[in-house]
DNA sequence: TTGATTCATAATCACTTGATAAAATAAATA
DNA sequence: TATTTATTTTATCAAGTGATTATGAATCAA
């Protein structure tokens, strides 16, 4: 048998947008699975190109690593998700399940959690700045939502407490330590995603009626 | 005012245990901030020592790193987390609590959660390892005693099922994540951990009870 | 076909980085 | 104090690493 090499080779000259686009996908890769310490040399032996191309289409490696960024964090965040969370002619419990499922589908990709999680380490402002924008776009609604499924004040008139945040937190901390087992400790986990956020989202929402924040006398 | 400089410059020729320790204890704050592609001359700097001297009590960067690893992860699972776990004698709610503030006195500790997490990306072994550990020391009895509280069968009797760990996982996950916001993010959070454990565990329990694992039926 | 243009590579530079060997210096011992 | 011994530093190497320059090769317009 002769091994098939037709599609080995012919990788030259593609159209400038082209091997642009080809040198991203595979970085973003590249430095999901390596970090941003990876070899410029490795990335193109990876692409099948050598090393000197990269500093055509890109001036430096910093530059190459910002586009990475943009490429994987610009506009991840679906505005409908929040408006979402608010539409109370859906279940509490539906909208939860939704938008964790959602949710998931772009944040536990195998690129996307890495790379977040490498730029966390090296203390990029990146991951306060999407934590805040959860925390105010969605954890907040959610905790809003919650007060009224249990018929509590609105966090209008009571602010929400920093404890009651925690709260959701966890919830939402537990599902996102899901995809860290998976992509980041290669560790094994039960497939049915749906069905682990379904069970945590009712375990949530009949704790919180149950055990409702308290201290909102003014 | 004149800056006191009585302890910068006296730090030449120490006992070799006492600069092997002085050594390691920095290289584990250092590796813990700068990941292991940190500079052995960074390093050296920090202690206030010439980088050959590294080279004197650690072979090579790859043997400090080992010892580093040692240093941070030798013996730090508690045997008696899993006895006590299992204590009946002692409520389950303040079992649990006492399990994760206990753990948490460890895990959530800056050095150990960041290498955690590097050795994590990078693909060592150690971290599945230890999530197979967690998983069997703690989160199977764990499962148990729920099952006991709840009524249902003994996990002897019912193998556990995948979807019931992952409930408990997403607890444990969740309160894990806190330290991952605080330690890697260094994202704002609230200061009293006790009483998120507290009222997570409270919440687990009761949706526990009120949703029990079902195909328990042989 | 030919020549201009652009893509791609080979060769190489300057600097970094893990590691080594020789020189210097501090402590220990007689 | 003089001598020995072990610690620490200075100087340096060899391999890597981001980046540059000069050369080669493919495409397209005429």
């Amino acid at each position: 048998m002769v091994p098939e090499l037709t599609k080995l080779k012919p990788k030259k000259r593609l159209t400038p947008s082209d091997r642009e686009q080809e040198i991203i996908d595979e970085a973003v890769q590249f430095f999901a699975e390596f970090g941003f310490n990876g070899r410029t040399r490795d990335l193109a032996k990876r692409i099948g190109i050598t090393q000197p191309l990269l500093y055509r289409y890109f001036p430096t490696k910093d530059d190459l690593i910002e586009r990475v960024f943009k490429e994987v964090y610009l506009n991840w965040i679906k505005p409908e998700w929040s408006s979402n969370l608010k539409d109370r002619s859906v279940s509490l419990e539906q909208r939860l399940v939704d938008y964790y499922i959602s949710y998931a589908k772009i944040v536990h990709q195998y690129e996307w959690i890495r790379i977040y999680m490498y730029s966390g380490l090296m203390g990029n402002s990146m991951n306060r700045r999407y934590i805040r924008i959860v925390e105010d776009e969605f954890l907040k609604p959610i905790c809003e939502e919650i007060r009224h499924e249990c018929g509590q004040p609105s966090i209008k008139k009571h602010p929400i407490t920093p404890l009651e945040l925690e709260r959701v937190w966890v919830l939402h901390g537990g599902l996102f330590y899901y995809a860290i087992r998976k992509n980041i400790y290669h560790s094994k986990v039960l497939n049915d995603f749906k069905t682990i956020v379904l069970t945590s989202v009712k375990i949530i929402l009949e704790g919180s009626k149950k055990f409702k924040i308290e201290d909102l006398e003014s």
